[in-house]
DNA sequence: GGGAGGCACTTTGAATGCAAAATCGTGGCT
DNA sequence: AGCCACGATTTTGCATTCAAAGTGCCTCCC
């Protein structure tokens, strides 16, 4: 999606780029984020770097220490506990609004992304990266049809985990089934305007991943 | 508490200004904050101002439109609503994490809080800044109590945006003895450890200020 | 008289320069 | 041998500078 991104400041491209670099794990947590590098690698100078950095820090994904830079954000097990634990309080509310809200466009996106992802159900690392996607989009799909920019921006702020740690839960063929399942429903609460049970559903999709993720760190 | 703020680097005392001038409601919403100017006021240069302004964006502040700058966030009716629909979600789940985790350094500052505000129940412009400070903090330390990252960081301005709305809420006696009682109750609530009593009670407190908030506006 | 176009001024966004703090390695001292 | 101090180097944070986009006003034409 979003084949095309204008990108009208260069600010916003190194923050959107670098944001993908984190999620898909490519630093290490608790790495040091150094400017120079960083504007070296994006082809700009180390002042929109730092603009990103800050924006990145409200969104969670890095840790700026004064006069010491900035870090990628360690995801201790607790703290993704933690951040599923928030999103369970909020995406219910953003699929309940979402029923009441969303448009027939959104409504068509959210079912070609659940048909999508039913299609493509190998466990190859490139099927397992487009589920990864499918199911990013979709979650934001949803927010985004809630309407409600402080619960965005509230979401943004528990933005993604890096995929590394997805991953682990998007090879459990169960655990997928499950989501899928979960998608489905929750297609079907929107389209009958329900928003008890579309945020009853989102609800117990995210306490579903958060214990698989739970399963999984103890795991291994 | 935090009287003396170091402000290592410049960049988070032009921050922290900012979003003191523009809680106490010294800029218009929908008002342009214009670089050059703010730097001015802050005696820095326009770069820790940019860096202040992205900050202040993710914590809902501020928006900023590429290539035309930033502008105060306008806190319209329905957005405030929306606004505390969302800390109707979070801060019950922050007392409940409170309630289990709150120092005893913490509930001795929750507790004085409570005795200031006591004590200082006069109607006068200073009397009603205090009282609002002291709210704030009040929010403030159960929001840190609850040591969880992500829920401080979603929560940051949150509680300072009333601050703007200061005459609607605070000059409402019975709003005001409601909120000291539920204040009371909170901290009775962390010293059982009782987390589901801290929830219930702060999602009573929030709902209830939403209340008299939209009560408020559409009085006049 | 009203509207479109153009020109000057303003303001943003990005690059660069510079001082201060932090980091790292080395050597000396106990 | 271990530890601390000190200097070189790196890196941050801020100021300044420059180009490009935006804004507004003024004129000219219809």
């Amino acid at each position: 999606m979003n084949a095309i991104t204008p990108s009208l400041t260069s600010s916003l491209r190194v923050s959107e780029e670098l944001r993908e670099a984190i999620l898909s794990g490519e630093f290490e947590p608790g790495e040091r984020l150094r400017t120079v590098s960083l504007a070296k690698r994006f082809g700009s100078s180390r002042t929109p770097v730092r603009e990103a950095l800050v924006q990145l820090e409200g969104e969670g994904l890095v840790d700026i220490e004064p006069r010491r830079g900035a870090l990628v954000r360690s995801f201790a097990s607790a703290d993704l506990i933690d951040l599923y634990e928030i999103r369970a309080l909020l995406e219910p509310e953003a699929a309940a609004r979402a029923a009441l809200r969303a448009s027939g466009d959104q409504l068509d996106r959210l079912r070609s992304l659940v048909v999508l992802s039913d299609a493509r159900a190998g466990r190859t690392p490139a099927a397992i990266d487009d589920q990864i996607a499918w199911n990013e989009e979709f979650h934001a799909v949803v927010i985004e049809a809630a309407g409600s920019p402080r619960l965005s921006s509230a979401l943004r702020a528990t933005a993604g985990i890096p995929r590394a740690f997805r991953t682990a839960f998007w090879r459990d063929d169960e655990h997928r089934a499950f989501s899928q399942m979960c998608h489905r429903e929750l297609v079907s609460a929107l389209d009958a305007r329900s928003p008890e049970r579309a945020a009853a559903v989102m609800r117990m999709h995210i306490v579903r991943a958060k214990d698989s993720l739970v399963e999984a760190m103890n795991g291994r």
